[in-house]
RNA sequence: GGGGAAGUGGCGCAAUUGGUUAGCGCACAAGCCUGUCGAGCUUGGGGUUGCGGGUUCAAGUCCCGUCUUCCUCGCCA
């Protein structure tokens, strides 16, 4: 409810039948207009709903003039009397809907223009035209449910992090460029010509630093700047929930977000979410869902079939074997009733991932149908089909090629048979993957680090990495996954300096480099650090999901485009040139201006 | 950086094979109307078809270039 203030007695939402006879003040903006001449009806709209206004020959004359003058979208203050509606005209529809307010008097406290689009839910807007006037587009309810229910989020956040003994702690914007990772916002120093700041990817080493400075448990909620190209649910400025806590493991992390996660929920969908959530590790995800982010309501699951898939005498299958490829099968429970279409779009969109194909058969009351079938006839046939526990009616899809590329296309098989399916279930599923592998293989054999190079392996792992091994070390990084989508990552961090110089060495990090970039958290590591780990959920993902919005874009407030820009500040934009003196600073690339004369 | 889609009054859309003065709905303006709530009815104003060039008797339509937006691959340790 509205408390009495200076310009307004209730908010727009407020008044009932209770409140009949009440003299009252709104302010709010002129919403819809009804003018039937002896009687006129104005809506006036604010955050909270809107009331209907009304004059009629019981209303003073001077009100219904000043009421004729009104446009759309005024912002107006309006004095009047609350009345019940006459019977039949009430709307159910409305909170406000059993009551009007006969007006004595409006004032226009800002007359609007006319507008570029209609300030209605149901008319459709371009997006651009949406970001460029994002102020009338907040005005609707889709955009003001969003940022309500992101307020009421993160506000569950801060309560569920505070009751659990974090402190929030508000770290630098202007900050160290580290080369590595994502391509870095720079801001020029003006104060030493030359010297660039680097706006914060995360705050990753500010918060294990506060560990150090031991304040044990710390969170904030933290603007992240990353300057790549962007996606449907990405954006170069974003906002991570980025939390770090002393002497914990795995499982003291996992508890943290969970409880928070929970309260998340309970503050948006007043439901209570199921805790623990699942525990997957990374290579069981790997080989059940062919994904690092698999999405748990689908039932699908994949089954490796390299040790009976040689003696199907089906030359791809051999070929893949002898270089030491997948030959992996997926088995879909009564897709037999797919039709040739819907298999023929699966094995095309398979085949556009990159693998080879996906070959594949029904199985009918007589055996099996299809491509596939053939190689099947035999006794090892029926060993395959044994392995995979196939049943009549299913269909079944093979995948053959590098581990790489059948991963990719399992994971679509995956996907796409089930949708075809109709089996993807309704319930949001959360799962952890645990124990994801310190090092990822780049396209020509090579490894790089698949984390920040502060990320603890796994300790039985560690003679591995000693001998100089990369393939299939494990880390202590996990990430949070929800329906197939990656909503956060974290880890164990190293505390340990030699441990952490070791690390640099088997990432291919030089000890004069990682002395340059990390200096400042090495010494920090000398003064007695410790064993710590953290968190980080990405924020706008989270909420478009959980708010069921089709693009991040519209759980922020103010987003950008594709390309990085700002339709409402048109940022980018060209600066003086007294600027870049002052900044030492001389460019290099022709200005549209300058191209222009 | 690569690929795809789109761009027509403020907004959503239409315009046949390249062929009349580029239409319609909403919004906007004026008027009528005593119960509407996405009110209704009448009348009216509003367009260099993103921009530049080309082909043609004739271009919203075809061609070339360019800009903007969206999706996507690369990229995002």
């Amino acid at each position: 409810m509205i408390r009495s203030a200076a310009w307004r007695s209730h908010s727009c939402g407020d008044l009932r039948a209770e409140n009949v006879g009440q003299e009252v003040t709104l302010c709010g903006w002129v919403d819809n207009r009804r003018n039937h001449g002896a009687v006129h009806f104005v809506d006036v709209r604010d955050r909270y709903g809107i009331t209907q206004l009304v004059v009629d020959d019981e209303a003073a004359t001077s009100a219904a003039e000043q009421m004729s003058g009104l446009h759309q979208e005024d912002v107006v203050q309006v004095k009047g009397t609350v009345r019940m509606r006459i019977e039949g005209q009430r709307n159910a529809d409305r909170i406000t809907g059993d009551i009007e307010v006969v007006v004595d008097s409006v004032k226009v406290l800002s007359a609007s223009a006319t507008l570029p689009f209609e300030i209605a839910d149901h008319i459709d807007v371009p997006e651009d035209t949406r970001l460029k006037y994002r102020y009338l587009d907040m005005r609707r309810s889709p955009l003001q449910r969003a940022l309500q229910l992101r307020s009421k989020a993160n506000n569950a956040i801060r309560n569920s992090l505070c009751d659990q003994e974090f402190i929030e702690v508000e770290t630098p914007m202007l900050t160290k460029s580290t080369p590595e990772g994502a391509r870095d916002y720079l801001v020029p120093s003006r104060m030493r010509p030359g010297c660039w700041f680097a706006l914060p990817q995360s705050p990753q080493i500010f918060k294990q630093l506060c560990m150090v400075g031991g304040l044990d448990r710390y969170f904030q909620i933290a603007r992240c700047m990353r300057d790549e190209d962007l996606r449907a649910d990405r954006q170069p400025e974003f906002t991570q929930l980025d939390l770090e806590m002393s002497f914990v493991d795995e499982e003291d992390v996992y508890a943290a977000v969970e409880a928070l996660m929970q309260n998340v929920y309970q503050a948006v969908h007043d439901v209570e979410l199921a805790i623990p959530f699942e525990r997957l590790p990374y290579n069981d995800a790997i080989a059940l869902y062919a994904s690092d982010k698999p999405d748990l309501r689908n039932p699908l699951t994949i089954v490796d079939v390299v040790d009976v898939a040689g003696d199907l005498d089906f030359v791809v299958f051999n070929n893949v074997l002898e270089s030491n490829g997948w030959v992996r099968a997926i088995r879909v429970p009564g897709g037999a009733s797919l039709s040739r279409k819907q298999i023929d779009n699966v094995e095309r969109l398979a085949k556009e991932s990159g693998a080879g194909g996906a070959a594949w058969c029904k199985i009918g009351a007589e055996g099996p149908t299809g491509p596939l079938s053939r190689f099947l006839k035999s006794d090892a046939g029926q060993a395959f089909l044994n392995r995979i526990e196939a049943v009549e009616g299913d269909l079944i899809f093979t995948i053959a090629d590098t581990p790489r590329r059948a991963q990719v296309a399992l994971d679509v098989v995956r996907r796409e048979s089930a949708s075809a399916m109709n089996m993807v279930g309704e319930d949001d599923r959360i799962v952890w993957i645990t124990e994801f592998p310190l090092f990822e293989q780049n396209d020509d054999g090579s490894f790089h680090p698949a984390h920040h190079p502060f990320t603890c392996p796994v300790a039985e792992d560690l003679p591995l990495l000693r001998n100089g091994q990369k393939e299939g070390i494990r880390s202590r990084a996990y990430d949070l996954v929800l329906n197939g989508v990656e909503l956060g990552s974290g880890s164990i961090r190293i505390h340990d300096k030699d441990l952490q110089n070791e690390i640099f060495d088997a990432i291919g990090i030089p000890p004069e480099v990682a002395q340059e970039r990390f200096e400042f958290l090495l010494r920090a590591f000398n003064y007695g650090a410790p064993p710590h780990a953290g968190f980080a959920i990405g924020l706008d993902r989270l909420y478009s999901i959980m708010f069921d919005a089709e693009s991040i874009r519209d759980v922020i407030a103010f987003p950008k485009t594709a390309t990085s820009a700002c339709p409402l500040t048109a940022a980018p934009s060209v600066v003086d040139i007294q600027q870049l003196d002052e900044l030492g600073i001389k460019q290099v690339i022709e200005t549209e201006q300058e191209v222009k004369s």
